[in-house]
RNA sequence: UACCCCGUGGUGUAAUCGGUAACACAACGGAUUUUGGUUCCGUUUUUCUAGGUUCGAGUCCUAGCGGGGUAGCCA
């Protein structure tokens, strides 16, 4: 079956396993997948990646596979609602359906509490009362093994009653834990009787205060995994150290509905960015960037609100493909799916972000004329539109030089540029004021030029540029984003990130004038403002009357590369 | 200096059983173009190192080197 989001057939090593598990008839061939995010910050780019693959085996391998959302609601202090809300909300808006399997590792409280006691009464689990200290002090080095503790041994009678009475809340915070009986002199440290409950006097986003104590991680996901049947249990490769404790619980717990198993890939980095919730926390509370939501920012809301497309980040997400590798993504790939999107479906506009006034001294004062623009040439079904032009316009500043560098092909005193989808112009004085800038271009035009025509004999106009009407324009804020960061990879510096911030990774234009179109424009359409770059208007800041329009990302320009290098 | 994972152009990935290392991005050059956009054509650059097995190794074996991860009552 065809995907048209596809660049090419993909395979990688989990879509290989997943095969090779079919092929030997494994769960009776079914694929039951998990999107598991802790509640407790936005989704970002890295997540999309995940989300991708899981959902999208889902999609792969039906009708005998789904993708179940779980929220990893195990840590009440740090997990909210809105959390909840917004995650929902970005996987939705990637385009991913779960159906009616939405869960919360809170609603399996009281089978993961059953569990915990079945490992007591084999056991396999044990009630320590050591402080944190000493439980780390124990617990040894990554060179040399840990200790026992001295409640290791204790009757499955006691650990069942101290536990009942942990539950009850009869002790403190912190004074007792649960920890899984393994092996004190494990290499690997997740084995070495690791604390699978611990007491939480915190009141839960969803159970309130019916819990004092919270399972940890590793006791839950394992198991919350086998209780919703998950067949392959996906997750980033910090991880791998805890798969062997993953499936000593799967192996020690009875009467499980699945066995699942864990597998590992690496998480995405990009250039220019961070990624991690902990620090783009520190962005939004630290006021570096304007809440979760900023569209300098790599979260989902943040890219949603900049104008990114879901079917870009996905074709990205099927671009980079899946493995072990810890890789850093150059954020140009990204772009290039994005650019080649928007190419496609972007509405074409005339915006001048920062104008020269253009009088046309041989065009009559009261006329007005409509030119048929095309809207997008792309897409021959998207028509034309008529953009009204009149004696007085604006162009860009940085369509006009007094002084060009070789190859300008753009206005210059004396010289001729084309007006895109019009005519042809010259430029015959230039005004400026007192402090030199040039305020006025006073121009003529050629009415022998129109719709492309060149008359005999003339050179080739090579400059084209884009304009609006000043009668007919309407202002509106415009804001350029930047990379966010200076270097490729702020995790690498020794410096602290947020001191390799981009000063100018956001520039905000208030002088913008646009075409009168646009005055319609909505949130959900993109447009591309000829020349410049993709726009979408901005949700939260735009209203009627006083637009807001943020640039999406840029289209490529050989000529600014160009006098870069000069 | 313990254990685990990973090393393919500048970047991200692919390569069936061991059989001519390929795709995308980026960069560079050119053509087309009423967007210095798009599109098209072309160019540069690759298997971490050293041995071994083999007619033949990115792939298998050994040793080394390099990178990442791990000592929360976080996930």
């Amino acid at each position: 079956m065809a995907d048209s989001e596809s660049p090419k057939p993909r395979t990688d090593f989990i879509r290989d396993m997943i095969h090779a598990d079919q092929a030997a008839g494994r769960n009776d061939g079914w694929v039951i997948t998990r999107f598991p995010p802790e509640p407790n910050g936005y989704l970002h780019i890295g997540h999309a990646k995940s989300i991708c693959l899981n959902f999208g085996l889902a999609e792969e391998f039906g009708p005998k596979a789904r993708c179940h959302l779980r929220f990893d609601d195990t840590n009440p202090t740090k997990e909210e609602t809105e959390y909840v809300d917004s995650i929902e909300q970005d996987v939705r808006w990637l385009g991913f359906d779960w159906g009616e399997h939405l869960y919360f590792a809170s609603d399996y409280f009281e089978a993961l509490y059953g569990y915990a006691m079945q490992l007591i009464e084999k056991g396999l689990a044990y009630v320590d009362d050591q402080t944190p200290e000493q439980i780390r002090e124990t617990r040894g080095t990554l060179t040399s093994p840990g200790t026992d503790s001295p409640f290791r041994n204790r009757s499955v009678e006691e650990n069942r009653d101290l536990f009942a009475r942990m539950r009850a809340g009869e002790f403190a915070n912190g004074a007792k834990v649960l920890r899984a009986k393994i092996d004190m002199a494990s290499p690997n440290i997740n084995l070495r009787d690791p604390v699978i409950y611990r007491i939480l006097k915190a009141a839960h986003h969803r159970t309130g205060d019916a819990w004092s104590l919270y399972p940890m991680y590793d006791f839950a996901h394992p198991l919350s995994d086998a209780i919703e049947s998950i067949t392959h249990s996906l997750c980033t490769l910090e991880f791998e150290h805890h798969r062997p404790l993953y499936e000593w619980l799967i192996q020690n717990v009875d009467g499980l509905p699945g066995q699942p198993y864990q597998r590992e890939f690496a998480r995405l980095n990009l250039t220019y960015t961070v990624m991690s919730k902990r620090k783009l926390l520190r962005l939004v509370k630290e006021g570096f960037v304007n809440g979760w939501d900023d569209p300098r920012m790599p979260t989902i809301s943040g890219l949603r609100r900049r104008g990114y497309t879901p079917e870009a980040i996905r074709v990205f997400c099927k671009t980079i493909g899946l493995t072990k590798f810890n890789a850093v993504t150059d954020v140009a790939l990204l772009e290039h799916a994005l650019r080649e999107d928007l190419n496609r479906r972007a509405l074409r506009a005339f915006a001048v972000l920062d104008p020269i006034k253009v009088v046309l001294e041989n065009y009559p004062e009261d006329a007005e004329e409509f030119i048929d623009c095309v809207n997008n040439p792309e897409d021959e079904a998207s028509g034309t539109r008529p953009v009204p032009l009149c004696r007085e316009l604006f162009i860009d500043r940085d369509d006009f030089m007094e002084e060009p560098p070789p190859g300008y092909h753009r206005l210059r005193p004396g010289g001729e540029v084309r007006l895109r989808y019009a005519f042809c112009i010259q430029c015959h004085e230039v005004i400026k004021d007192e402090s030199g800038r040039v305020t006025e271009l006073r121009c003529t035009y050629d009415d022998a030029t129109r719709h492309g025509k060149k008359p005999e004999g003339r050179p080739k106009v090579k400059g084209i540029i884009h304009w609006v009407s000043a009668r007919h324009a309407i202002p509106a804020e415009v804001r350029l984003y930047d990379r966010l960061f200076t270097v490729e990879q702020p995790d690498a510096m020794e410096q602290d990130f947020t001191e390799l911030l981009n000063p100018e990774s956001l520039t905000v234009v208030t002088t913008a004038q646009l075409e009168p179109s646009l005055a319609e424009a909505t949130v959900a359409q993109r447009y591309q403002f000829e020349r410049l770059g993709y726009f979408a208007v901005d949700a939260v800041d735009s209203k009627p009357g006083a637009l807001v329009f943020n640039r999406t990302v840029g289209l490529k320009d050989s000529w600014a590369k160009q006098m870069a290098k000069a």
